[in-house]
DNA sequence: AAAAAGTGTGCAAACGTTCCCAAAAACGTC
DNA sequence: GACGTTTTTGGGAACGTTTGCACACTTTTT
């Protein structure tokens, strides 16, 4: 089965012109007269003519398509990013292709360089749980490949990133535990190696501090795996459970869904009793049972901004030198209980 | 900025052999010598090349790449249909694009045409709730566009279709409802033009008969825009609730917590006295309140399955003619309420 | 009236592949 | 050692675009 379209060679013989003045006519060039212009067009609209992108794509050395690799679309955090990724990129007609790791450093790196090998023209990443070694973006990025980074961002990696205020996400959380009279406040968060998981812990610290409430680290709970396995979870529980915190702040959103399920499965009486705050973008929490108070990043519109840094990136003339980093607020969401 | 890579004229120069030669020594072709063979494969790692795709796509007149249409990736259901695709394309070599109708017909068309005018190799597509006209469609099939449609299908376009037995899941549920002493089964459903609608309130009217329940029109409620309005849900249900339904079957995942918030919103009080069921993939259902029984869609092995399909016929050499609808089985997921 | 400038068009190369066709090399066979 | 076979290689066109350059024609300038 294939395909039958018209090329601008047909246009050109049926018009009795050369293939480039009707190539130029259709990208509406200034050295064409208007004359043939509307010929062109007019012809190209009946025949239905569509450029072929991958011939363009060959000859201008780019593909209008940009990667995303996210640790996984079903999670409404990355959905909704994504969904802001899409409303930049459309309008600038680029397409955008989608890749999860899976929070797997093997998989994302295996992403990531099936992408690049598919020629795209810029990458959106946000690291997995697991990934320590970014060296083979580093290769990347070396030989020319745009790379802007958002929410799981690395260290030392000089290029746009974009990210939530997730100290003053996490201060707010947990300083909203505190204030409705918690006192023994545990942590629950993501592998070690993430930049979110020394944000929140920090803005997690400052607001103990803030309340003269001693740190203490045996509340603090990593999850390597970013809850992908509910084992890491249910264990995680299991150790937190006997300390008797009356609270939880929890750092990432699908580490929040899994945490309440793993406490409701370990011990349901005392799920409902430990105050839960945590990161999630989840539109169901209204529904969740027991409730919990959520810290909600503008997942849309840091899509939306880590798009445009790195379009501007893939359209630079040339190379960029100054980088930025975006840092946007997050929004504190308390659900009263029923 | 440009990506600096190694083409097979590079290889050829180097090793001084013509393009042809490597050309066939990459594809390991019968006619070149094992020697050959070995000097361009050993040479061809060390420079790390890639071929590079588009330049194939565009001779051989293919792009690898399948497009895939749901109505939202934030959406238990589509996102898992989406790995199972993505399982399948990986291993044969495709890469997915994916675009999102969000329930609108305008943007339904739109991406198809998008993604048609980006030379996709297939489409797998679930119906918007709005799609009515699926005329652009036999057209695009028309011109060799080999479609495959999962979940939403239209009921008189000849190709492969996947979806769930819609009949029995509801039937099942509804007859769960019966055997719990409900005798007031409320149904909230899709649009009226999609396949799964239908379907599916066919399993509800069959339960009911069984019983010897009267089926009642007026406790059926459809929701034009598949609940992507909160305001229709509301609409719905502020119907719906004089009627003093003691129980209700919803007809699919977005619909179902949309509706279980806009009970809680309406009254929360008969929110938790009604007994609910409904079509959800939602891995978060046991975090629920109140909470519901589920019927879960096969979604993975769907996506499979579809994908499965689609590259059969991307890869049939003479046009397909014989096709298939696979229902794939349901399962009734009852959650104890604590 | 000739030179200069401006306008519109076409030729052909290039992007990186694949593959048809032919040519060269290696090998048997008598 | 001349001839047919087989094996291995190379030349070059093609996929559908874009674009530098040259050319022809018209208009303006001096």
């Amino acid at each position: 089965m294939r395909f039958e379209t018209s090329t601008i060679k047909d246009i050109a013989k049926a018009l009795g012109l050369s293939t480039s003045t009707v190539s130029r006519a259709l990208r509406d060039r200034y050295e064409i007269s208007e004359e043939t212009k509307k010929l062109v067009l007019a012809y190209a609209e009946k025949v239905n003519y569509r450029a072929n992108p991958i011939a363009r794509s060959l000859k201008e050395r780019r593909s209008y398509s940009i990667g995303i690799i996210v640790s996984e679309i079903a999670n409404n955090f990355f959905s909704q990013v994504i969904n802001g990724i899409e409303s930049i990129a459309y309008d600038k007609d680029y397409h955008v292709i989608i890749s999860q790791s899976h929070e797997s450093y093997k998989q994302e790196k295996l992403n990531v360089e099936h992408l690049a090998s598919r020629s795209i023209d810029g990458l959106l990443i946000a690291l997995s749980s697991e990934t320590q070694d970014i060296d083979y973006l580093r290769n990347l990025y070396a030989k020319g490949l745009p790379i802007v980074f958002f929410d799981r961002v690395p260290k030392d990696f000089e290029t746009h990133k974009v990210i939530a205020n997730n100290f003053k996400g996490s201060f707010d959380a947990t300083e909203h535990l505190i204030l409705s009279g918690k006192r023994s406040i545990a942590h629950l968060t993501n592998s070690e190696n993430l930049s979110i998981t020394k944000e929140r812990l920090e803005g997690y610290k400052a607001a103990l501090s803030k309340y003269h409430i001693e740190f203490k680290p045996e509340l603090v709970k990593y999850c390597q795996h970013g809850g992908m396995h509910s084992t890491e979870l249910e264990q995680a529980v299991k150790e937190l459970l006997p300390l008797n915190p009356d609270g939880i702040f929890i750092s990432s959103d699908r580490l929040t869904t899994g945490c309440i399920m793993a406490l409701k499965k370990t011990n349901p009486e005392v799920a409902y009793k430990i105050a839960i705050a945590g990161f999630t973008n989840s539109n169901l929490v209204e529904l969740f049972s027991p409730s919990l108070t959520s810290v909600k990043q503008p997942a849309f519109e840091m899509g939306q901004v880590a798009t445009e840094l790195l379009i501007s990136m893939i359209e630079a003339k040339r190379p960029v030198t100054e980088f930025e980093t975006r840092v946007l607020d997050t929004e504190l969401v308390n659900i009263t209980r029923r």
